[in-house]
DNA sequence: AGACAAGTAAACTACTCAGTGCAACGGGTA
DNA sequence: TACCCGTTGCACTGAGTAGTTTACTTGTCT
């Protein structure tokens, strides 16, 4: 624990270098920052959130930029593309497509996930380097795990010779979310119950494997 | 032009009641807030980039919230859905699904419309029945319009019987744009070109008719 | 020429912001 | 006991903010 924590730290929330003050204030932070966005939160405000004073804060973080940057690394892991691991929940295609996607629609959905989003969109025009982070690790990273995936299926011959799995893997995830989202992230309804969930999902699978399923 | 131009007014630009000065003003406001959000903009740099005093765009708009709002009732009319006006473009689905696909996502990839877009959402989680605005006006009137299309088609025995259209419709728009959009949103990469976005497209109307088609 | 409407530049009020500096405090260690 | 460190609370700077007002300039109509 002396050289490569440096670079291993980023994100990782239990490494015993990571101080608990940075991780309150990151806490208070990701608060005021999902509720006000970029511009609309003030230091003054986050320090109060975070339970410190704003001397502690320029302690932990050297200016209002870098705090929002650490903010994104920390969140960055947490991601509703991230849910897809490794191996399939099942070795029927069908029911691990169900799976998931009722977990990805119901992370993408979240109130907190959904402010998040928000806050990086809305920010994106002035950081493009902070939605980039954002999605390198989560959009980016989920298609190219569940192309992998289905690529092992079409190995099974559950899923068609010679697809795009790649296009095939965005395509899935935006039926899953399809109108749910767009409802969603211009905070017009409340996030969409566990049923109107598994409507859109079961109708996603059934789209997806006529499409795609051998 | 005396009583009922009051309501009517409101996002018709080529009113005659519409003064030259308030669509000037309007368009350096669309300028700055679509560049630095709605916190990040000021009434002074707004001012200066429409080339008009601080007073006179205080006469216009009696606040900074009121402009915002101003600005996206005039936006709401010009939304990628919109392309969608009335009859089909070809007697043939496939065709005509092609087109409406290739214009929303053309439009929707468009750098000037995914900066509106990012204001707006970045807005959304302070000023909701803003988000509602542009929601109300462009997915949900696209889709209720893509799905009465789709209607026709089913009764002309080229789509499925008893499906969802209002789903099916919904999910076409999400599979046009997929990851597309993703990358657009986040400011990740340059908008898509003709090849890409035809490639996307034609790529959405396949899964679509393999799973909707008759 | 005189009157009026529309616009301008600039000053002004009252307030917020990011970021700094400093005296004081409290608890652990030597 | 004395020391040190992390922390607090608060005052402060310099810049910027929304919104208002004032004195002045323009163009147009009569």
């Amino acid at each position: 624990m002396s050289d490569a924590t440096a670079e291993a730290m980023q994100g990782n929330a239990a490494q015993e270098t990571e101080p608990a003050k940075r991780t309150q204030i990151l806490a208070g932070a990701l608060r005021v920052f999902r509720g006000r966005g970029y511009d609309g939160a003030s230091m003054e405000t986050i320090a109060r959130e975070a339970g410190v004073s704003k001397g502690t804060l320029y302690v932990y973080f050297s200016n209002k930029e870098e705090l929002f940057k650490a903010l994104i690394l920390s969140e960055r892991h947490d991601q509703a593309e991230s849910t897809l691991s490794g191996d399939p929940t099942s070795a029927d295609l069908a029911e691990d497509l169900g799976n998931i996607g009722r977990a990805y629609v119901r992370k993408m959905t979240q109130p907190e996930k959904l402010s998040t989003l928000r806050m990086v969109i809305g920010a994106a025009e002035t950081f493009p380097e902070f939605g980039e982070l954002l999605y390198d690790e989560g959009p980016k990273k989920g298609t190219a795990l569940l192309a992998k995936r289905l690529e092992h299926f079409m190995s099974e011959g559950q899923i068609k010779k010679d697809c795009d799995v790649e296009m095939a893997a965005g395509q899935f995830f935006s039926l899953c979310v399809a109108s749910c989202f767009r409802r969603a992230i211009f905070n017009v309804a409340p996030p969409p119950d566990g049923k109107e969930i598994d409507r859109h999902v079961k109708s996603a699978v059934d789209v997806f494997l006529a499409a795609y399923g051998a």
